[in-house]
DNA sequence: AACGATTTCGGTATCGTTCCCGATATACCG
DNA sequence: CGGTATATCGGGAACGATACCGAAATCGTT
């Protein structure tokens, strides 16, 4: 134990440098450097930059590394003195278990991947923070990747995810994904997949996701209900279930209510922000004939709100948005943005503990397709009368 | 190798389940189900799920794993012919190196572990994605933890990174850490460890940051230039440096301009949305004798725009207001929010460049600290007259 | 031709843990 | 008391890669 030559405390030391042979070091309390002679060979062996090892505990208690590795995995056969008293030379050699060492005789890695197409909304984030709490409590780690809607991008960090040996994989497609042979060798490995959010059908994969369907229809609904009657479209990549699910509930709700479906109001965009920004100039190029907009989500919608305004288009009124997912912006921007909001919570955790349960059981079979409910929050942008 | 039985087609079959011992199988391009005999142990030994060794390729190309080990990691005493043909067997069989054997033996792991108190605001999320892809560029993995503003939770994700032996860690303190004694384990260890935006002075730790003080400083001198006069602040947390740092550049404009500091105009809060809007709320209860604030960071002043909005005070004319961090919300409000930006990109890579050259270089000397300019983005929110 | 230097490769120990198998020792039962 | 079941533990072989050491083989030099 290294003390402080001035105020004698022995925590909050800090090496800082060495000097010829002699170690530097910091006192933290009393903002103090001064230099010590490099510790004896004797103390240098119980030094503690060397990790202790069940094989030290076990020279310790003068017992086999068998019995110490039973006793910390609390195995069955073992007597509860000798477990007792593995767990406490545990603590005492500060014992921590090399994840490594054990990942490679076990062939699992206790880690499931999560692959992102962007970090820019809060959706994923969130998203991410509430699975990563999921998984902990089971004793996984996540390790997150972001495609940053690259389909290149998107093959590197599974190629990683794959060398890494993860146990399972959770992933939302990036916009320019259109074909999921790239995930062959994870089936292949036996490696558990779930897609979420943005997924794709018939493939093979299970996923998990809102109901893009219902919300752009109950969206459009409400648009129709407040009065709107030409009602346009901002989509997504042609490729991506979201844009086809979307554009259905939406067109759907165009015909249930006996309106026409203008394929000039329906503009399409690849889901970054540039592409919003060019897609909704596009959209206000010319004088408007739409009286509204659904858009696939809000980023697009919140990029309509702000040129719209720009050009003197009273949103609202002139024009209503809806758009699709919440983004911590949609109740920022003025006039607020009504949108779909999707069970972010219970979308994290599903998979999760769908993948977890899949991983501790192979026989167990994930659901090809889990949907959940979406909620529309109303806000001032889809409101005729302020 | 599968074949679908309808289409022919060899790519895009997904296993789908058992039946008794026969596999089922399901083709993408046709879309059909289908039932095949299990594959015969000789096809089995080849089977695809068994990755391919340095011993696999050793054994085919007759040399030892020395050799091809040698030739995998590009050592210099091979000869050229031989590590091409090992190269080239390696893609053949698929080869991917197991991480966790390469880790165990050179007590590496190759990751770096990142923890953030939050991801709320998109400050954090884009600092990760620049230095994931920095860390990517030298061959590191990238292990992301967040703590949720709670001391108890940046305990727990430190000790795990501590059991995960990450390589060197990248730490922006939660908003309530107090002292940093729980890093010791780090110094001890040897494992190299960067404080950044959230830092503490004073604590032997290398400290990547934006110049906080000179931030605020301009921040208030812009609000005093545009015809402000009385005006107040929201600060953080007082053991946070971040806090200190605008604290007294906030003053420091005051007193430089020959302005009254009143002390009653300070309030603080911690940093999370619950508590913004709280002191926000607690700031606005009384006839407002301020014309302007200065806020810690953008959450904060963006709930001060809204509460503001809704107790009809004109944001700008009535109250001028400065925050930091330029969070994406803070050109959606209304009126947009004048802020000071941080150099995200450039602190993301600094963090990870020094942490880098520490850990291939045990000699080199991470500079105590490294301060990167802000810069003011002047918006609606500090302007008198519209 | 003899010798040393260099290139190239194989053998083997090692990292820290888990797991299987067998060896004791004790308990139990007729 | 003999024999079988059970509890508890030790020994050693994996897991897959790296690193060190020394052995061949080749090359260059005098």
């Amino acid at each position: 134990m290294i003390k402080c030559i001035k105020c004698d405390n022995v925590s909050g030391i800090a090496k800082a440098g060495q000097i010829r042979e002699k170690q530097r070091y910091y006192c933290r309390h009393c903002d103090y450097y001064f230099t010590l002679q490099p510790s004896s060979p004797i103390s240098a062996t119980i030094s503690s930059s060397h990790h202790a090892t069940i094989l030290d505990i076990a020279k310790q208690l003068k017992v086999s590394k068998s019995t110490v590795s039973r006793a910390l995995r609390n195995s069955n056969d073992i007597n509860e003195e000798t477990r007792d008293a593995v767990l406490k030379m545990a603590r005492k050699l500060n014992y921590v278990p090399n994840y490594f060492a054990s990942s490679l005789v076990r062939r699992k890695s206790y880690s499931i991947g999560i692959v992102v197409p962007e970090l820019i909304t809060n959706f994923f984030p969130q998203f991410i923070i509430i699975a990563q709490k999921a998984a902990a409590l089971a004793g996984y780690e996540v390790v997150i990747c972001h495609s940053n809607e690259s389909f290149s991008n998107e093959m590197e960090v599974l190629k990683r995810l794959f060398a890494y040996q993860v146990d399972g994989i959770i992933l939302s497609l990036s916009s320019e994904t259109k074909s999921l042979e790239h995930l062959q060798v994870f089936q292949d490995a036996g490696i558990p997949l779930i897609l979420f959010n943005r997924v794709k059908n018939r493939t093979g994969f299970p996923k998990v996701m809102a109901d893009d369907y219902h919300g752009a229809f109950t969206g459009v609904e409400h648009l129709i209900k407040n009065g709107y009657r030409k009602i346009g479209h901002i989509g997504g990549p042609k490729n991506l279930q979201i844009s086809k699910d979307r554009f259905r509930g939406y067109s759907d709700a165009i015909n249930n209510y006996g309106l026409e479906l203008n394929h000039n109001w329906i503009y399409y965009h690849d889901l970054t922000t540039n592409g919003a920004k060019k897609c909704v100039q596009a959209l206000l190029e010319n004088p408007l004939e739409m009286d509204a907009v659904f858009a696939i989500n809000d980023p697009a919608a919140i990029q309509l709100i702000i040129e719209a305004k720009m050009k003197g288009i009273r949103v609202g009124p002139d024009l209503g948005i809806v758009g699709f997912s919440n983004d911590s912006r949609s109740e920022i921007i003025e006039p607020s943005l009504t949108t779909l909001e999707q069970p972010l919570e219970k979308m994290a955790e599903t998979c999760i503990h769908l993948l977890l349960n899949k991983i501790n059981d192979p026989k167990f079979i994930i659901p090809n397709s889990t949907v959940l409910k979406t909620t529309l929050i109303e806000r001032c942008s889809s409101r005729k009368t302020p």
